[in-house]
DNA sequence: CGGCAATTTGACTGTGGTCAACGTGGGTGG
DNA sequence: CCACCCACGTTGACCACAGTCAAATTGCCG
């Protein structure tokens, strides 16, 4: 009773080179879930009933601390895989994946996670480098926190994203999924306003033009500049 | 040809629950080396030739930026694994790895990491724990030097060193590995001058003891009180 | 078109970074 | 074994970066 077709996963990395029969085996298990923008996938602390893969659309994963203050802790796109506490150990999810835009994800229950390593070892080799991946960045995120001012950062953390989503346009590169100044504040570890006024200024030199939700770049090389130049 | 007793990681949680076969097994590829004070494990950017175990010892974990800005990544105790990059899919260490005190650790060259999991893959599954750990680490520390004042990640990075290398005496808590100022403030994101500032008020209200390279923590609760509590 | 969320901008301020100068203790080598 | 020296630590003075708060404006969504 397979009702989901085998071609939707068999290009993404995490399952490439897999026999058709291992791919409809691991999704026989599968549900397919769609959360329209603004749903939460999981939330902070409860319980890590499944693990997931996005198809289709962007998550935001953020961590709130005791007080209310709030961090993005990344944003997950197409293919890639999350929510993927059991396998590090946890019980419970360490943050809140919310949806910002339309997106539809597989899931599996939690406890098809050691069966499914136990049959497939690659998938367990294959999570370990995901997540050593994400620790890298982490590990950068935290050297570039600690040692840059807050404008490098931000123009960073703009690169990333324009990376990790970003479409050509006439004009330049547009992250094209929702983005707020908050959002940008919440990666660099600064305020929004802070954020508002560096790329307000970036604006009136012409590097980038804001809207809202909304950032293009215009000159790509001059933000790269920002983030790995000397300062000359 | 094994002649490392398999006794040495036997309790390791790393290789709990394995047969002695498998440990022996394990241990035949490996190298039991001694690394002095001071000296360098790995460096960063140097091609990623081993992984290892560390038996004994401490190690300190760092990353330069391109322009000479130093933070610490980690501390390693005994029974630690490390240098774990080719099992994340890199080619090269990410950080330096220095002994801080005399350390004798288990290598393993990085041929050895993909044979060794394909024969026991429980190793892939428990260090995709391991690494987890060290992600969820990464993230509290993210938001903490986003989001906290430097007294209360001094705290916080205080408690951290007592609970990973704490040494109970008369007088209080004792890190018992050499820590300067310089490596507390690398790894909260300050500088060692206010680390320093802030060591010196906590010792004036007989909190904490300090000396060349040597924290006592003669009041944990009040530490803990800076590092969680409500400012009350 | 109404309302609200997102953004902008100004004025002010404080935390903590920078730089300089001075102490101090322990390891090393004569 | 002792003295020297250097790495480590302390403290003061200054001030800048970016945080805070307030208020106004913009532009979407329903």
């Amino acid at each position: 009773m397979s009702h989901i077709d085998r071609s939707l996963i068999a290009e993404l990395p995490l399952f490439a080179d897999m026999p058709a029969a291992a791919l409809d085996d691991i999704l026989h298990e599968a549900r397919s879930l769609r959360y329209p923008k603004g749903k939460a996938v999981f939330q902070q602390n409860e319980e890590a009933h499944s693990f997931f893969v996005l198809l289709h659309g962007r998550l935001r994963v953020t961590q709130v601390t005791a007080d209310g203050q709030q961090i993005v802790v990344r944003f997950v796109g197409p293919g890639e895989i999350f929510g993927v506490a059991q396998a590090i150990g946890r019980k419970d999810y360490p943050g809140t994946a919310t949806a910002v835009t339309d997106s539809i994800a597989l899931a599996w229950p939690a406890s098809a996670w050691q069966p499914m390593i136990a049959r497939y070892p690659q998938l367990a080799s294959r999570t370990l480098q995901t997540v050593g991946g994400r620790l890298q960045d982490a590990h950068s995120r935290l050297r570039e926190i600690s040692t840059e001012q807050v404008e490098r950062r931000v123009a960073r953390a703009l690169l990333r994203l324009t990376h990790q989503a970003g479409r050509k346009t006439p004009e330049g590169v547009l992250v094209d999924f929702p983005v707020t100044r908050q959002d940008i504040a919440e990666l660099t570890g600064t305020t929004l306003y802070t954020v508002s006024r560096i790329l307000s200024a970036w604006e009136s030199n012409g590097w980038v033009e804001g809207g809202r939700q909304r950032i293009l770049v215009r000159d790509p090389h001059r933000i790269f500049l920002l983030a790995e130049g000397d300062g000359t």
